[in-house]
DNA sequence: TAGTGGTCTAGACCACAAA
DNA sequence: TTGTGGTCTAGACCACTAA
């Protein structure tokens, strides 16, 4: 882990990525305490100043806090990450305490319709990667996640197996995508007779409809996601500010 | 606009309060240039550091927003608020560009129930203002309120006239009670007879529930409130990051 | 008393945008 | 060329916690 002084990234950035993913694998436990300013002053020697703005945006971020006089801890991982960080299905059910599971329901490539096309800004007609997705909590239906990748920016993505790999480790790894951010609308639905069958929820009931679109780092849309939660079993939290 | 450099409360902050209350009363337009940083630095007399301390939160709450080599400008107000900061049902309508309306249905005084008991933190029986309103967009139906208030904090809070001032005004400038921070729940519900009655929807309907508990500057849980939003006119929306 | 985080300063150099 | 925001430094004093 060592930051170079002559890339254009600045050193509070380097610094912050490489504290962040520490602190995302787990080299700490929660509660555990984190360096303090001065440790980290002399592991990367930089100024203070530089280390504080790091810890001042981890803080921020939620990953640690601070106590005046007595140092800086690893926070709990916290459900309301769920609403500002991008977290994986998987680690979501784990933060509530539940074992993910996941079953495909349909893979396949479809032209784009027009709403599809409009959230990935591509033409209408144009091939979309569409992955259906049942996923579980406890070994219960939880969702239904449909996604549909622009089929251009990760050609041959079919091939792997999504019920294992997760889908954003695929196209890092094969494609060289990060997802760097995403736009996300709530809605509650009523849901249809189909999802009640896959849901195993009774008729009517409500769900809580997520849509999404996540972008790479040069801010092109890379995903756009349907999101079908049942309204009895998930619901998100977050915290106001003022 | 003063700053006081013997209070305990630190420059940064009260410089930062100052900003903020301009750029909420609206002394800057939208898109319209923010004062640089070195105006700031004449007008207050303090630091470079100081000032960027203050703006980078402004801009990490998304009042304004920064440009290398142009200048800082002052940010539109953007939907996802409704999701970070503590905002009124008239000011989200606005954003949304309709026109809010409000109609007393319910104002009394009762014992706790167990549930808004535990969330304020009181004991079950204890006195609670229920306050319950229909709020309404575009003179049409758009959310049941129901406001639990710990009636020990806001003792004859029930003289006023709830469908004129708002709430956290009357709270803010009868009982110096300011709201500085709530945690809330969403879900998804569907609505019973006498909801799409009020709300207009029909049978069934389904409803984005948001229950939330406001808290004081001192962590006293002042409210407890029950959101439910019809589902086919309101939604949320938010960014994710990373 | 020693160590921690919280605040503040003056000053430097850089990258970028506009005139 | 000028003015803007972006990054970084060394150093100071304070408030709080724990030993």
């Amino acid at each position: 882990m060592e930051i170079n002084r002559t890339s254009r990234l600045p050193l509070y950035q380097q610094i912050y990525e490489i504290l962040r993913g520490q602190l995302i694998r787990g080299k700490w436990a929660p509660g555990e305490s984190f360096p303090t300013e001065f440790e980290l002053i002399r592991e990367f020697q930089v100024s203070r100043v530089t280390i504080r703005q790091v810890m001042d945006r981890l803080a921020s971020d939620g990953f640690i806090y601070r106590q005046r006089g007595r140092g800086t801890f690893v926070a709990e991982p916290t459900l309301e990450e769920g609403l500002t960080r991008i977290i994986s299905f998987t680690e979501d059910m784990r933060r509530r305490g539940l074992a993910a599971g996941t079953k495909v329901l349909v893979s396949t490539i479809l032209p784009a319709t027009d709403d599809v096309a409009i959230a990935l800004r591509i033409k209408p007609g144009e091939e979309v990667v569409y992955l259906k997705r049942l996923r579980s909590a406890n070994n219960e239906p939880m969702c239904i996640e449909e996604s549909h990748l622009n089929h251009r920016l990760c050609p041959g993505i079919l091939d792997h197996d999504f019920s294992i790999q997760p889908l954003r480790e695929i196209l890092e790894s094969k494609f060289r995508i990060r997802i760097s951010r995403a736009l996300q609308k709530i809605h509650a639905v009523v849901s249809d007779e189909e999802m009640n069958q896959m849901l195993k929820t009774p008729n009517p009931s409500a769900l809580l409809f997520i849509e999404r679109t996540s972008f790479n780092d040069y801010d092109t849309p890379v995903e756009f996601l349907r999101l079908f939660f049942r309204g009895d079993r998930y619901s998100l939290y977050n915290e106001l500010k003022d």
